[in-house]
RNA sequence: GGAGGCUUAGCUCAGCUGGUUCAGAGCAUCUGCCUUACAAGCAGAGGGUCACUGGUUCGAAUCCAGUAGCCUCCA
């Protein structure tokens, strides 16, 4: 017997983590099976694990210890990514609290201070997921700047631009002033804010009047480059071909016609300031408006603005409210509620600004990409993603993917002192391409560019790049073994907030270089919440700490807890609750364990009671492992375990341990013992992918005598469904009927359960009772069990299909209750018969329904019929 | 403003091609039990006009349209 009633989870879960390491049973190496692959989500290298990391590597490492079950070849690939911007702010502010400023030190330097931090902190969330069970092939593990990567990311933008998909343009970008970088659309966050809407007067050149237009950023009026009306707008037909002053500065601006101009907003006068806004942007393009930039990259105000020269946007803008109101040329402020973006990464507000950048075409590649997803060759779990996709793919922009950064990969593109440029992977090679356009040029005049390229232009790569990082410089070339192996990979597990900027694109480099999509299903999880619907995140304070949780509950307790609250691609409610219940079932099974094992054996031949039972289990586990095979082929984990819970605490130890049980004291039949530890073992194997670390723990126990080295339930076979008898199920399924309904009589006369009560049946139907006599005895704690012609008045009675039950009860049954109840079951019936009679007499009914719904029919009538004839009896009987 | 999704028991969710596996599950609640595997437990029970309004149909939680509320993405 073991000695401790509950489960300890932490003990279990480092020794078998550690043994699972040292048997390499994580390890893959191409072979002649099928494999089964999945490329890890990189992490941010210097990030900790959050409730987002959890349910993720929960979901793949259930997915892949399933494969390794079935003895496929399971290679899950894990690694970090660099998450450019992420870090390099981190690093700037740790810098900054040193007292050193990124300005002042080199590239180089800056760089080192990185690596340092990296070093120190990289890596952290991978053993974070060694917490968790997670069974990634650590030998594999990659980041995403190592020197190969970074070479496959050089190649990649070499072979990108020589097919002319990648090119250097301006445009308006996001800028963060903060980070000193533009960013994309995707980390930009758009929150409502409650902003002013400021009225400003421009004076009519030459004339006394003005006009009054609205805006939200008086600080930009000094790189306005005209007035917008609307063409159609009568109001200010007057001002047709007129110019106005700008306030503060008396630059003249033109006003110009555009139907853009939305009367109704504001005044329905625009001012167009094409340096700051995107939509200005294209009206001045439109209208051939000069560009004036009033705005370093820092978001100070510089000299174009005339005034304010080095004061912030921010401060800016109040001081030319003041301005405004003492010029009198403030009419009036509203209060406003707009959209506004910030920075994913350093909060700030983000600028629209323009700026020189690399684009990466888009259009040409989304194509085959998209149509990977129409084509159902890359399957999106669940497929409501589809429709996003196809409209993003349909719609793509280009890629901007230059960022102004340190961290990541420098851009192999070399400038000539003339403005040109070379594209190179070095040095070297870059000079030898320049002496081509310039025989003078001096190795040393040629200058790299600054920037680094997006931290998603090396991470599209990942599930090429993790196999072999050499095929970028030339897509003809065949794979190593390991990517023929390996790729295209089976599933990825993700969020949905990233389909677009990391899914597709891997779609798209997948096609680009391999001409394959990398993956060929697409699990979509949804965002971990708090049970009241909040996003978890570090400023809400409202996620649990992970690890806190895992050591508070276990391990497989936390991963269960993540699945039962986690429906495919919908967002989850998280409550630490779900996790109590992991960690109880998972005691639950501790101690199933536990009364198996304290069982004594004796040489007796197996009593009819525990074949039944066995047989019974035996057809309950196929038919169960069938319904889990079904929820799995369609990526519903949450019900797959739920089923496996419900075998386990429902079937395995509610009925089948109960029926089996000997008496207290006695020994167990050696057959149904030795059959019920295969069950055991059957069980565990269904268990392991949600819950390792238990049921290695228990696949070692004496129980099973001893086991080899190697012989680990990780590396098990995982059970094929056999078949199952369903006419003993449905025996089964009406003996539980019978054994709940006494129990429920014991219980509402409140009897004790160790009363032993006697039972008769008056049986109109085919269920042999007498098999069943022992076992029914057993389980309802009878005293008698007998079959009767005739009904038995004053007992309690119930009815389990045609079948009449008597309890006969030591105080005889309160006849008015007992009228009440066959009563209110009478006009049940009554109803219910009704309904069915109006189905079956409506002819159009019968016509038209298929033939086995109307047989059915006429089964329940005659079902009904019967039932109603009986407890008709029984009120007679009652009423004399 | 454009696109999509959601609304079923107190909570979290199933419910595939309309019809007894159609009103379900788990948790929570209530009642009775410390019955020698487990109180992190056992045995029972209660609980829903399937958001609302119409339509299609012999028949609608399920299909269609509209309304309301919530969410996400894009502008």
């Amino acid at each position: 017997m073991s000695i401790s009633k509950t489960y300890n989870p932490a003990e279990a879960e480092n020794k078998w983590y550690q043994y699972w390491m040292e048997k390499k049973f994580f390890k893959s190496v191409p072979d002649e099976r099928e494999p089964y692959t999945i490329v890890i989500p990189p992490p941010n290298v210097t990030g900790v694990l959050h409730m987002g990391h959890m349910l993720n590597n929960t979901i793949q490492d259930v997915l892949i210890r399933r494969a390794r079950m079935q003895n496929k070849n399971a290679c899950w690939v894990p690694g970090t990514d660099h998450a450019s911007i992420a870090t390099e702010a981190k690093v700037v502010a740790l810098l900054k609290e040193k007292g050193i400023e990124k300005k002042d030190i080199t590239r180089a330097e800056f760089l080192k201070y990185a690596y340092d931090w990296k070093n120190k902190y990289g890596g952290i969330i991978l053993e974070q997921l060694k917490k968790l069970g997670a069974s990634c092939d650590w030998d594999r593990t990659r980041f995403t700047m190592d020197e190969e990567l970074s070479e496959a990311v050089a190649d990649t933008f070499i072979h990108l631009h020589k097919k002319g998909l990648i090119y250097r343009g301006i445009r308006m970008v996001n800028w963060d002033p903060k980070g000193k970088t533009a960013v994309s659309d995707e980390e930009v966050i758009r929150k409502e804010v409650n902003q002013k809407l400021y009225y400003i007067n421009y004076k009519i050149s030459g004339e006394d009047g003005f006009i009054t237009i609205a805006t939200t950023r008086p600080e930009t009026i000094m790189a306005d480059s005209a007035i917008c009306i609307n063409p159609n707008d009568e109001r200010f037909s007057y001002l047709k071909g007129k110019k106005v002053l700008v306030p503060l500065i008396n630059r003249e601006i033109p006003v110009i016609e555009d139907d853009y101009v939305d009367m109704e907003f504001g005044t329905g006068c625009l001012k167009v300031t094409p340096a700051h806004d995107l939509n200005d942007y294209e009206l001045g393009q439109k209208h051939q408006l000069p560009v004036i930039d009033i705005l370093n990259d820092d978001g100070t105000l510089n000299a174009e603005a005339q005034i304010l020269i080095g004061e912030d946007r921010f401060a800016a803008r109040k001081k030319v409210a003041v301005m405004l109101e003492e010029a009198e040329q403030l009419q009036k402020v509203e209060e406003y509620k707009s959209q506004v973006g910030f920075s994913e990464r350093t909060d700030a507000v983000i600028e629209p600004k323009l700026s020189m950048q690399w684009f990466c075409k888009m259009k040409e590649m989304a194509e085959p990409a998209l149509k990977y997803v129409l084509d159902g060759e890359v399957k999106l779990i669940p497929d409501k993603f589809i429709n996003t996709y196809r409209h993003w793919m349909e719609n793509v922009k280009d890629w901007n993917i230059s960022r102004q950064l340190w961290w990541g990969q420098q851009i192999p593109a070399w400038y000539l002192p003339n403005g040109k440029y070379v594209v190179a992977k070095t040095h070297d090679e870059a000079f030898a391409l320049a002496k081509e356009l310039d025989a003078s040029i001096v190795k040393e005049h040629l200058v790299q560019d600054e920037d680094v390229v997006d931290t998603w232009f090396s991470s599209w790569l990942w599930p090429i790049s993790v196999f072999d990082p050499t095929v970028f410089a030339d897509p003809s070339k065949e794979g190593n073994e390991d990517l023929n192996y390996y790729y295209p990979t089976n599933d990825l597990v993700t969020a949905p907030e990233i389909l677009f900027f990391w899914v597709a694109r891997m779609i798209m480099a997948g096609h680009e270089f391999r001409g394959e999509a990398p993956f060929k299903n697409v699990y979509l999880t949804g965002i971990v919440r708090d049970k009241l619907g909040r996003k978890m995140s570090k400023s809400l304070g409202n996620s649990p700490d992970p690890l806190g949780l895992i050591e508070k509950y276990g391990a497989d307790g936390v991963r269960v807890g993540m699945l039962l609250c986690s429906p495919a691609g919908n967002d989850l409610m998280f409550d630490e609750s779900y996790c109590e219940q992991g960690r109880n079932f998972a005691n639950k099974i501790w101690n199933a364990f536990r009364l198996v094992k304290g069982w004594e054996v004796s040489e007796e031949v197996q009593s009819p009671v525990n074949a039944i039972a066995v047989n019974w289990f035996e057809s309950r586990f196929n038919e169960a492992l069938a319904e889990i095979e079904n929820h799995f082929s369609q990526y519903r984990l949450s019900e797959a375990l739920m089923a496996v819970y419900k075998l386990v605490w429902d079937d395995f130890c509610s009925w089948f341990l109960e029926m089996v049980k000997p008496p207290y004291q006695q020994p167990i039949d050696k057959q149904t013992l030795s059959q019920t530890k295969v069950f055991l073992e059957r069980i565990l194997k269904l268990l392991h992918p949600f819950m390792p670390f238990l049921t290695e723990e228990l696949w070692h126990d004496e129980l099973f005598e001893s086991r080899s080295e190697m012989d680990c339930i990780i590396v098990a076979r995982y059970p094929n469904s056999g078949d199952s008898n369903t006419e003993l199920l449905k025996d089964i399924q009406t003996i539980k009927q019978i054994i709940s309904e006494v129990r429920n009589i014991r219980n509402t006369k409140q009897l004790s359960p160790k009363e032993p009560l006697p039972l008769a049946v008056k049986a109109s139907s085919a269920v042999a009772y007498e098999t069943y006599t022992d076992l029914i005895t057993k389980m309802a704690n009878l005293n008698e069990f007998v079959l009767v012609s005739d009904k038995i008045a004053g007992a309690g009675t119930f009815m389990a299909g045609i079948d009449e039950f008597f309890v006969k009860l030591e105080d005889s049954v309160d006849p008015e209750a007992e009228k009440e109840r066959i009563g209110k079951e009478l006009e049940y019936l009554a109803g219910f018969l009704k309904s069915v009679d109006a189905k079956l007499s409506n002819e159009r009914f019968v016509q038209n329904a298929k033939p086995d719904i109307v047989e059915n029919e006429k089964r329940k009538k005659a079902d009904a019929e019967a039932k109603i004839a009986i407890l008709r009896e029984n009120l007679s009987v009652l009423s004399r």
